[in-house]
DNA sequence: GGTAACTTCTACGAGGCGTAGAAGAGTCCG
DNA sequence: CGGACTCTTCTACGCCTCGTAGAAGTTACC
């Protein structure tokens, strides 16, 4: 999967916890504080579509939207993680060794809803 | 965390599957295919060693190995990304959502011997 | 219709990474 | 011990990505 860079995940940040879509100036001016030109933002956002992120409809000015939710975003490249490496087992036993208790509580609980394996067979 | 580029994961994919120290000639012998320059070969393990990835011993030659497993590593990873995700919550319930069954049974007996959090209260 | 805003095109510099030559240091056999 | 061979270190270069933005073209609005 592609990866961001600074600026790239800055824009995808604002775009994944906006209401709705968003336009180039309002991007450059939630991102202030780097004083970046218009077409800064233009550029990312034109790379941000290429890899597959963004969209953007056709009026004028242009309203740009993520294609998905940082969560599924997050929850993809975890997969991706865990899909290149050799002994998935062991990833993942050293993954549910290092989730705070809180998270395990979570984890047990969305892997009953889920759908329990061999309940008693 | 620092991120590999694709010789560097294949250096590191040897010395992670290797039983024990390699050479350098070694690990280019391995990546025969590649027609690589021992020097290539060096320059990378060089920088694997500035990113942490890998020591050497003093001995001639010198012999590398990984300082963490494969399975750490992606493991860390996957912690990497669930830290950086807004709601950690919703990853998870991604993430699990998406794991295979064998998968999600194994989660499930790793969470269980880990420690059930509340088992009756 | 002119001006202001927006979009698109093009470009450049920094840094990461694959690549390897040149030169220096160590080893080993005769 | 000395020459030959191997290994290590230093240095460098080209490509690609990404941050950055100017210039030129297009659209909108009064």
């Amino acid at each position: 999967m592609a990866s961001l860079g600074d600026l790239e995940r800055a824009v995808m940040d604002r775009l994944w916890s906006a209401d709705g879509p968003l336009a180039a100036t309002e991007l450059r001016d939630g991102l202030a504080g780097r004083g970046l030109a218009l077409t800064t933002v233009h550029t990312v956002l034109s790379r941000l579509e290429q890899k597959g992120f963004v969209v953007h409809d056709e009026g004028r000015p242009r309203r740009f939207r993520a294609r998905g939710t940082r969560e599924d975003h997050a929850a993809e490249l975890m997969h991706e993680v865990l899909g290149q490496a050799g002994d998935r087992q062991a990833v993942l036993a050293r993954f549910v060794g290092g989730v705070d208790p809180d998270e395990a509580r979570l984890l047990r609980a969305l892997l009953a809803a889920a759908g329990p394996g061999e309940p008693t067979a």
